[in-house]
DNA sequence: CAATTCATGTAAACAGCTTTTACATGAAGC
DNA sequence: GCTTCATGTAAAAGCTGTTTACATGAATTG
């Protein structure tokens, strides 16, 4: 049969990169239909294979999409990490960068975003996915630490809380409202006001100054 | 071919409640694999019948599955205002019971969770479901209403965006740490007590009394 | 350079899911 | 009692997922 259909660069008998190109489909496939609607056949014919090629990089569909979640976590660590920018210009400043910047990566890569939060994937099954998982969280553990920081120190919370309230309102908006979807409720007010303004309340709890 | 395998309350020829028997097939693979691992021929086999009955009750799966996400936004509506009750014994007290409830109802009823919230539905197809998940956040809704209605009336911010908030904090705690999944990150805290903790830091952001 | 090895891809086959179609059953209403 | 109609069955066609034996050709090695 010819499976060349959708050859592009594809060199003869041997597809060259293959794995890379499995990866790609799984990205505009998600994209385009959600995590369930991907199937490892479909991404194959995407790639110019045969439904059986992509076993020899994959041991299943769910590695595949562990695969990308894991370099979803990557680059959301990295993102994160820049708009963080350890703390520049001023701690609260920062902070609200980095949720401008969760936002923004679940906005601008949705199918990453689903692979890496929405996949219902064995868990933590992958080692190297939870390692990458935990390089973007560690932002905002640094980001809460450095935030408390500025506080007398009888009168700090502990920075685990602070982190994880903030990773919280920030996955809750992205997952209610951040996706251009058009497919959630209507808001009287953009994602990143909305988040603005929560993290901004939350400080003003904290008693952080945040002007 | 033997149909009956799984019967109960076969009546013969006809089911005789197929339509309810489909929805609670479905609670319980979506409980069980996810829903993504829950098929329309499984749900069929498990209620007795051959693989098409169940298109005489449902469009498809989809359709199913929607269902059971309407009949979940009105069990939690009606769990959210119990737990509110009408702002008694104190509108901080109850919006606390409101966010028991909310985790409570995500724990709980995993399946139902699920379809409402990360079934990737056809969005707003269903008018029903729709009104279903608004009757939910109504509550929420009063809720913020009577919260800030004891600030002095240049104090009061958006009620609509104060609900958004604790929605997105319950939301984003449930999604990521609620379910019993043991699948997700570790917490130093029981997830009931990180919303709480948040959502008093939340009012203490808004100057709401908390005591 | 030539032979061999090995990763990578194909073809074919089987099983399960989805959906449609024609047909069967039996309960309800006239 | 007869007819009607909702509900279920059987069968079929076209998907997908997965495994198997086999084919290819690039890299390795003597």
């Amino acid at each position: 049969m010819n499976w060349s259909k959708h050859h592009r660069k594809r060199r003869g008998y041997h597809h060259g990169n293959l794995r890379e190109a499995l990866i790609e489909a799984a990205l505009e496939l998600i994209a385009a239909k959600g995590a369930a609607g991907f199937t490892f056949a479909e991404a194959a014919r995407s790639a110019g294979v045969s439904p059986g090629a992509p076993y020899r990089h994959f041991r299943d569909r769910d590695a595949l999409i562990a695969d990308v979640a894991r370099r979803g976590f990557e680059h959301f660590a990295e993102d994160l990490a820049r708009a963080w920018n350890d703390g520049q210009p001023t701690p609260h400043t920062a902070l609200q960068n980095l949720g401008a910047a969760y936002l923004a990566f679940a906005k601008d890569e949705p199918a990453y975003y689903t692979a890496m939060f929405e996949s219902q994937l064995p868990a933590r099954a992958d080692p190297e996915l939870v390692q990458a998982s935990d390089r973007a969280f560690a932002v905002l553990r640094q980001a809460a630490e450095t935030l408390i920081a500025t506080l007398p120190p009888r009168q700090r919370p502990p920075a685990m809380m602070v982190s994880l309230h903030i990773w919280s309102l920030a996955h809750g908006i992205a997952s209610l409202f951040g996706r251009g979807d058009e497919a959630r409720r209507a808001l009287p007010m953009a994602p990143e006001e909305l988040l603005e303004a929560g993290i901004l309340v939350y400080l003003q709890g904290l008693d952080i100054a945040t002007d």
